[in-house]
RNA sequence: GCGGGAGUGGCGGAAUGGUAGACGCUCCGGACUUAGGAUCCGGUGGGGAUUUCCCCGUGAGGGUUCAAGUCCCUCCUCCCGCACCA
């Protein structure tokens, strides 16, 4: 009996289905495509557990859809430009470009050993010009039409390393790279509106609805934030102007006992200058951004700064105090609120504190709210009351009612708010595609010619130690020409967000054209993505930036879809128990020795088992996937991720698990490999597997059963664990089968068609989680053409019928017996039958039978 | 605080309202062996009776039902996301 050599088996293997390229895909109007895509990874050196378990998910489905009929298009690519080059670069002193290209060449060999199903024709690599001039002509074609502009915002910056930083580079208030303390600063920058498909992008997710895990699509809704409410003209007779607030709440607007301005608002700032408080303003602006952080996280204690003057409640005509509040966003609505203690939290909090009124507008049903008696405020709906002719109305009518008092007197409007905001797309960076605009003296701001693009980044620099970009010192780049008057300009420097290129990679893998960023017409065929399979941690801003540019593309001419992402699975993260030595913290696991004791410099001391976490290298818990595939090979690797824990949970990985994996493989390579020389020449004539032995009619049963449950689960559910338990004890059932055959049963020659069948179908079903050793196995044993290109199995449904079945017995609900009987038997049979059976006898008699409940195929329940 | 998800053996995890614990791991026993961390066979939720029997058991409590892990109500715990968004 033959080794399972896997080393051997999968490099045969990859390098027939690589010269034969079975897994080229072509657009064929004849054909149905199906295009199944995995998020592209950054090569940000070698790839991890969680890219092998995306990526084995993906291969998976895409294998079984292949087998299914359809032309599936299945690429792969790399994100190629990011930060971390950069790092690189200023560490070890290596260009980010070289950087880059030698991990994405190491990574592209680890993904091929793992035997993926990639049309590697199609490879994207985004910091190439061939890629993102494209990106650098769709944002051309934005600004033209106005979803692509310039403004100044607040950015977090290093005052030490004189840098932006992005939100994800601040931890707890301080620079990632050098510690100092961050602090904001405006700046100008480039914003795409995404804004303005804010409502598109909302109702739109009606229609992923079952398609996309709910928690993507709530959070995405959340992230928009859609609000309802009104904007509101307070008149402020010191500047004799009006200050116009949000609010979601009109119907309390005879509650508002005061308003409040972000300190940062203009008229806040006109009033800082009236009444001699610019000082005090700019001392409190001061210390409102060096609190952001606490602020943001609710530490921070509500504060303001009272204005010394009063604006005019549009309807009751009252003086109210105007103040500048901390609590206040700029960013949001108008950046100015209408104040009502009584029924908003935050309000209240600062009216306690300031000693401002509260009044009550809104009370609920069954009691009378007194303000002085007030611990809260009372955000509920409710009855107005001190509030005119609207006292008595529901707030929700109110609401209505308020607003269109407010409209006849020009005083408001009902006014429709996003929480979402523009996206900011500029990086001081050197790393990322230069965004395509220039400068000029004379004429302004000028995007560059298209047929200029792409604006190639520059790969002669030195990064030096300050990790500033080096674009703006370049002067072969910087300088140029005016596109449109032929002067003096200047580039821009900034490069985009790396978001950028993610948000279109998808419809150039299905259209690799030199010349466009892609060909209509393949991307009528393979567009939408059908199924999309990433980690949950791009829940909200890759997949929005993606949907926002697919509408985009739609409106500038390009595509003919709203939606790019069909079916969307996210995977949960790969896990491992952690150890934890109270001397060295975070220990590898041979640092532990069999009792439990710390290993490290002869220490001894016990060590914590901790609760499995996200892989990582500070926690001393990660697992090399080289080390698997050379340990195990990529089948035993990709069998055990599949089979640990259903696609969207959390996997652990138990080095003990993924033995039983390789146990399995094993057993089977040994299995067919026995019976391979017997069965090469013998015919698979289905229709000779009449009149089966008892024996071999169960297990042709049990086959189709198992066919039936894999294909469910493998293309319905997306549950590859609950499949392969299904394949196994298949395997289990058919080796106690043929423990009980005698030799001669197996001689004869249906016996043998039959072992064919069940070998050959069980191949097909576990090929697409483990395609090398079923290849191997199937041309053992004399398989047509590969099993990668073969069918998927069918099964065959009057087979799946048992005439027989075993009734479970119960009395009063509860299990007495069970009993085979024929699969039609009658609900009298059954009780006469059950009736007669001594161990429900025992809980029967001397009893009367109250009621019968028979369930055919299943059970009868006797009730006494 | 708001939103989402989850609580099932020693562990990962299975169960269209119908035998709870499939499949795998671990552990225990046995076989083969110079050896076994290879392989094969058997067992493995808890408690009691000890051969084939009974009781208990899906976070807690209640309800609907002939029948509940599954449906309904109340509560507890954990994880994730968002969070002064007016």
């Amino acid at each position: 009996m033959s080794e399972y050599n896997f080393s051997q088996i999968e490099k045969k293997w990859q390098e027939v289905w690589e010269k034969e390229g079975v897994y080229h895909s072509d657009p064929d109007p004849k054909r149905p495509k199906y295009y199944v895509l995995e998020m592209f990874p950054y090569p940000s050196g070698r790839i991890h557990m969680g890219h092998v378990r995306n990526y084995t998910l993906g291969d998976i489905i895409a294998r079984v859809k292949r087998m299914k009929g359809y032309n599936v298009l299945h690429p792969m690519g790399w994100d190629a430009f990011g930060l971390p080059a950069e790092n690189a670069a200023l560490k070890h002193g290596v260009h980010p470009a070289d950087w880059t290209f030698s991990n994405i060449a190491y990574m592209k060999a680890q993904l091929k050993k793992l035997g993926f199903s990639y049309d590697w024709r199609r490879e994207i690599t985004t910091c190439t010009p061939d890629y993102y001039r494209f990106e650098q002509k769709f944002f051309i074609e934005m600004y033209e039409r106005g979803l692509a502009y310039r403004k100044k915002t607040l950015v977090n910056w290093c005052p030490k390393d004189q840098t932006v930083l992005a939100n994800e580079q601040v931890e707890d208030g301080r620079c990632w790279r050098c510690g100092t303390e961050v602090t904001t600063k405006e700046m100008e920058g480039w914003f795409l509106k995404i804004t303005a498909y804010a409502e598109e992008l909302l109702q739109d997710l009606d229609k992923l609805e079952g398609k996309w895990p709910e928690k993507v699509i709530t959070m995405q809704r959340n992230w928009i934030g859609k609000s309802v409410g009104a904007e509101i003209k307070f008149f402020v007779p010191d500047l004799e102007e009006d200050l116009i607030v949000y609010t979601t709440r009109p119907d309390t607007l005879f509650g508002a006992t005061f308003v409040a301005l972000s300190p940062e608002h203009e008229m806040a700032k006109k009033l800082a200058e009236k009444k001699g408080l610019k000082a005090k303003l700019e001392e409190f602006i001061e210390k409102v951004r060096k609190e952001r952080r606490a602020i943001e996280e609710g530490r921070a204690e509500k504060e303001g700064l009272f204005l010394e003057t009063f604006a005019v409640n549009p309807l009751t005509k009252e003086h109210i105090p105007i103040f500048a509040a901390n609590f206040v966003l700029m960013e949001y609505g108008t950046g100015a609120i209408m104040c009502v203690p009584a029924h908003d939290q935050r309000d209240f909090e600062f009216a306690k504190k300031y000693g401002l009124p509260i009044r009550v507008v809104i009370t609920p049903k069954d009691k009378v709210l007194k303000a002085e008696e007030l611990e809260s405020a009372y955000e509920d709906p409710g009855i107005l009351i001190n509030s005119n002719e609207f006292s008595g109305l529901w707030s929700e009518e109110a609401k209505e009612r308020i607003i269109a008092k407010l409209e006849e007197l020009s005083l408001g409007k009902k006014k429709v708010t996003y929480r979402l905001r523009d996206w900011g797309v500029s990086r001081q960076r050197y790393w990322g595609c230069p965004i395509p605009i220039v400068y000029c003296e004379r004429c302004g701001i000028v995007p560059e010619r298209i047929e200029n693009l792409p604006v190639v980044l520059p790969l002669n620099v030195q990064i030096d130690k300050t990790g500033k970009s080096p674009l703006p010192y370049l002067e072969d780049f910087v300088n140029t020409t005016c596109p449109r008057c032929g002067g003096r300009a200047r580039r821009e420097t900034d490069t985009f967000d790396t978001f950028v290129e993610s948000s279109w990679y998808f419809l150039r893998f299905a259209s690799p054209d030199p010349e466009l960023p892609f060909r209509k017409e393949d991307i009528e065929y393979y567009l939408p993505v059908d199924q999309y399979i990433g980690g949950i941690e791009h829940a909200i801003l890759h997949l929005l930036y993606a949907r926002f540019f697919t509408k985009v593309l739609r409106d500038l001419g390009y595509i003919n879809f709203d939606e790019p992402f069909e079916k969307l699975l996210t995977q949960g993260m790969v896990i491992k128990e952690t150890y934890r030595c109270p001397v060295h913290g975070w220990i590898y696991p041979e640092e532990v020795s069999s009792d439990g004791k710390c290993l490290k410099d002869g220490c001894g001391e016990k060590v914590e088992v901790g609760k499995p976490e996200k892989m990582s290298k500070s926690k001393c818990n990660v697992v090399d996937p080289d080390e698997m595939i050379k340990k195990y090979g990529a089948d035993t690797v990709r069998l055990f991720i599949a089979f640990a824990a259903p696609p969207e949970k959390d996997l652990e990985w138990s080095d003990h698990g993924i033995e039983g994996a390789f146990r399995f493989l094993k057993r089977l390579y040994s299995l067919i490999s026995s019976y391979a020389d017997e069965l090469r020449e013998v015919e698979l004539k289905e229709e000779e597997l009449k009149e089966l032995s008892d024996k071999l009619l169960k297990l042709r049963r049990k086959l189709h059963q198992t066919i039936k449950k894999v294909h469910i689960d493998f293309e319905e559910r997306l549950h590859f664990n609950t499949g392969i338990a299904a394949i196994m004890e298949f395997l289990n059932h058919l080796q106690d089968t043929l423990k009980e055959l005698s030799p001669d049963d197996l001689k004869d020659h249906k016996a043998k068609i039959l072992l064919k069948e069940v070998f050959i179908k069980t191949l097909l079903l576990l090929s697409p989680v483990c395609p090398h050793i079923c290849e191997e196995l199937w041309e053992k044993l004399g398989g047509e053409g590969r099993i990668v290109n073969a069918k998927f199995p069918t099964f065959d449904p009057t087979l799946l019928k048992e005439e027989t079945f075993v009734l479970v017995v119960q009395v009063n609900g509860r299990v007495r017996d069970q009993v085979e009987v024929p699969a039609d038997i009658t609900k009298e049979k059954a009780l006469e039958l059950a009736l007669s059976l001594p161990k429900v006898k025992k809980f029967v008699e001397g009893k009367s039978i109250k009621n019968v409940v028979f369930v055919p195929q299943k059970l009868i329940n006797i009730v006494v």
